[in-house]
DNA sequence: AAAAATATTTGGTTAAACCTAAATTTTTTC
DNA sequence: GAAAAAATTTAGGTTTAACCAAATATTTTT
């Protein structure tokens, strides 16, 4: 309906496994792995890439393939930004073994907001990369601006 | 459907305000005051009272009023319990301020794992209070087993 | 080019969370 | 204590998300 509008959980879900497969796998993207991997049907990825494809988070070209577009990008990497900024803090401050900490971060890191993010990235000195090495993409705003969010 | 079936996000959240109402602050819950507070019809409260009855969370008498079970109210205390330590952690590591705490934990406590929890609390020592001093729950386990959760 | 594999479409289901309007029960007021 | 007002519940919906099976369409392999 909102052709822009906001993510689902599972949309997000989607989303970032996309990008992962895509962009840092560098692998081809087909409607059999994401249903294998989240144990649902081909036929209900396909009907997920058409509603990201109406957010215009992706091109979706039937029987040939999705590609993220540049919001698609955009969303998918502040998405991972947040679980792992989730995952730092949960090491930092607990000594969590990496993955551990890639477990609990998967359960909120939806429901946790920018304004967090940015505060667990603030506190860390604007970390680089997450307990498990894998890349947390800059925000501008975060690094740069002065960090009102808390007070 | 399920009597003892786990509880959705929505009724977790009317589960702790019937018991912030009932058991903190002393009030005779109705349905109009839940209907004002979640800004639904009184109609879709009382829907919502009869699930956490069908799920033995409360004893429900039609006009009459709503009392927690001492499974609901054990349930309650375990979700406010995680809220709270949430708050602690936010507080603590960042420095937010106890009530940008609350807003931030109600995003994500439901989400949040009983394991984090017990991390949180383990970590700060069992708190009895949280930043703006209301009780967090005592955890049998927690508290007095040895933690393994992490490892 | 036929068979096999993959992907999509069609036409459903289920469950959560809400609603309005009508009916019921309780409470208040005269 | 009966009538009116207020509160609550019931009945009968809607919407949306997320899934599925079976049929159809397309692509790939042999």
């Amino acid at each position: 309906m909102d052709i822009d509008g906001t993510l689902t959980r599972k949309e997000a879900q989607y989303l970032t496994l996309v990008y992962r497969k895509q962009v840092e796998d560098c692998n081809r993207v087909t409607t059999t792995t994401v249903s294998r991997v989240l144990k649902v049907t081909p036929a209900t990825v396909t009907e997920s890439f058409q509603k990201l494809a109406k957010k215009n988070l992706v091109e979706y070209t039937p029987y040939y393939g999705i590609k993220l577009t540049e919001r698609g990008t955009a969303e998918a990497q502040k998405l991972l930004r947040r679980h792992r900024l989730l995952e730092t803090l949960f090491v930092k401050t607990m000594n969590y073994p990496p993955k551990k900490a890639c477990n609990e971060a998967s359960k909120i890191d939806y429901y946790c907001s920018e304004a967090l993010a940015n505060n667990i990235c603030s506190t860390y000195n604007h970390p680089v990369v997450c307990p498990c090495k894998k890349e947390i993409y800059a925000d501008y705003d975060c690094k740069h601006l002065k960090n009102d969010a808390v007070w």
